[in-house]
DNA sequence: GATGAATGAGACTTCATTCAT
DNA sequence: GATGAATGAAGTCTCATTCAT
């Protein structure tokens, strides 16, 4: 009869944290352990390595947002202000709650060029979100007005959570979500590319 | 005089790419010593800790910075879009290069909530960027509508570099200068707040 | 149960043999995982760093000598003189074993002003020490006398046990305690302050 | 034209009080230089390693104490007591301006088993001052009493020296001083072996 | 499944020593 | 004679990983 204290979900949920606040490099499975109650060689029955585990964590999260978060912008019940409402709100949320796309961005930044097994999961988050980004905005943009849009909002959002960190202060955040609202309101004039019609 | 094989400049040249590329916990002295032609002990002849040699890395680049891009800003024989231009080419330049402003956002998201020694000059340099479109913007914006376009304007930069880096593709950072520049001449109208006027 | 090479009693045994004859700084974490059948790195498992190490061992000692040496001093089934010979029977074995107030004396000079951590447990060795021998020396003496007589014992010894070791002969230990069982039957005549009578 | 910023004698004055308050081990080259206004490096025009600099160190305090203090026990022109006074005083004064034989001890317990090299000056030193209270004390013992008061003397002040060290009293070295001139005036009751007939 | 002990590679750092100038 | 730069060995400590129990 086996003493179940963790499984892997907790275990990721714990690392994730961890990974985001931390790093890649300076946590350790010690840290880890602890955060779940196990010792860190009990880590090695559930992930083969840490690199395994980080894999698995961006995975998880990538998935995550995929069917949970960035799914909305497909909804055909919504009007694309709402979905963009939406999106923001979960994003939002999940950054303040600290489980978010921040990890996605601060791992990209610290194994971009040391870990290249991570940049898989990295880039199909990224394209999984400026996909749906896009998408919404097809609404009111032409194709290749949109995904340029997209990846805008994406680095706007990305980089605001970046000052939000330095100057530990959320709003920077909201600001970054309700200027894209606005042009996206204001539709085509701000972009460089025309619009749709 | 004894044979000199390196000094504190180049050390800290060689250290800024290092750390740029590898992040701050997976770079080592030893790195930074081949880098320069000398055994990882001897750097401690130029910097007590690798933390200190961090500090002076960011302190010199914040300094670099401040004295010879910023400083365009506060320039008046140029036109804002004169110097937003000439901003932008310094930073992308720089970025380019492998030398830039990219190495604040890695170690402030590596680092921000384990190294606290290094978020002065990271602060700071943010400080004097912000403060410096803020002072372009100004010549068309309200100070507050300035600053918050300015604030907007870093976290698309640096969020384009993120995502440069990501997809290994650099125009990313030039589409997010141009978009700035367009918003810019389109003046207020494009941001939350009301213009000058 | 894992492979057991040692455990924190071994390795701080071990630990007091090095220390004692190559003192604190020249004793490195290798030589005393060697001595253990260990790797130097293993030994953190147990000790969170050589100081610590060290701390330990002197408290080790220390808590040895009050419980199992010095506590004969206060046996009320014995006479003053027994108690002295036993004392110094236990002290002789120990400093000749190589396991004793030798090291106490050794880390107290190599380390006094560098590692002012260690001052503690020294201090309340010799204190317990000092106590013990005044409490016997109470039968005979005045108490400001039989304090005055315990500190020259100690001093004594301590001096004689330096000479054993510089000298390699260790009949200077044994004559130290022969000259203070000598001085003890002889009464307070040969010191400064009076007799108890 | 030499600049000369220090010679041989001002650099051992300065390693002696750093080697007797750090030890042999803690105390660095870089140490030593900076209490000189010497580099480190420069240490090595006088010595050609910090053993030979330890061991002129050793020499010329051995040098020092046969000369300018021991011989005193050889004046044929003042009493026996006259003699330990003058020696007493010159060793606590030395002791107390922190340049005398404490460090003989401290090295001597530091090194014994580590730097055989040390032991030579460290035995004649101590042989220097056996002898001279040998000396005096056979105006009253036996040469064989004489030589093991001697012996009980030594030993009775660098104990007492080590406990002046422990607890930062220097009142234990005057005692012990105070304790073997009243036994010496006592005459030969106090040793084990008889008087001189 | 979990543990605690152990490993071994490698990190940062120190330091005696050398040497061209 | 003195310096500052460099060296290389060694020291303390960390950490991902393994494995018998």
């Amino acid at each position: 009869m086996p003493i179940r204290k963790a499984d892997k979900g907790e275990i990721i949920k714990e690392a994730l944290k961890l990974f985001r606040v931390q790093g890649y490099h300076k946590t350790t499975m010690a840290d880890i352990g602890q955060a779940c109650g196990l010792l860190k060689g009990s880590i090695y029955h559930y992930f083969s390595s840490k690199e395994v585990l980080m894999r698995e964590v961006l995975e998880v999260l990538r998935d995550y947002y995929r069917d949970r978060v960035f799914i909305y912008a497909y909804d055909a019940d919504m009007t694309a202000e709402e979905k963009l409402r939406l999106l923001g709100e979960k994003s939002v949320d999940v950054f303040i709650n600290g489980e978010g796309a921040c990890l996605m961005a601060n791992i990209a930044m610290e194994t971009n060029d040391v870990v290249p097994e991570f940049r898989a999961p990295i880039k199909s988050f990224f394209d999984a979100w400026i996909d749906a980004l896009q998408h919404i905005y097809t609404e009111k943009y032409s194709k290749e007005a949109a995904r340029i849009f997209a990846q805008e909002s994406v680095a706007a959002i990305e980089g605001a959570a970046m000052l939000m960190r330095i100057y530990n202060d959320r709003s920077y955040l909201d600001k970054a979500h309700q200027m894209i609202l606005e042009k996206f309101k204001l539709g085509a004039k701000t972009t460089l590319l025309t619009t749709k019609a």
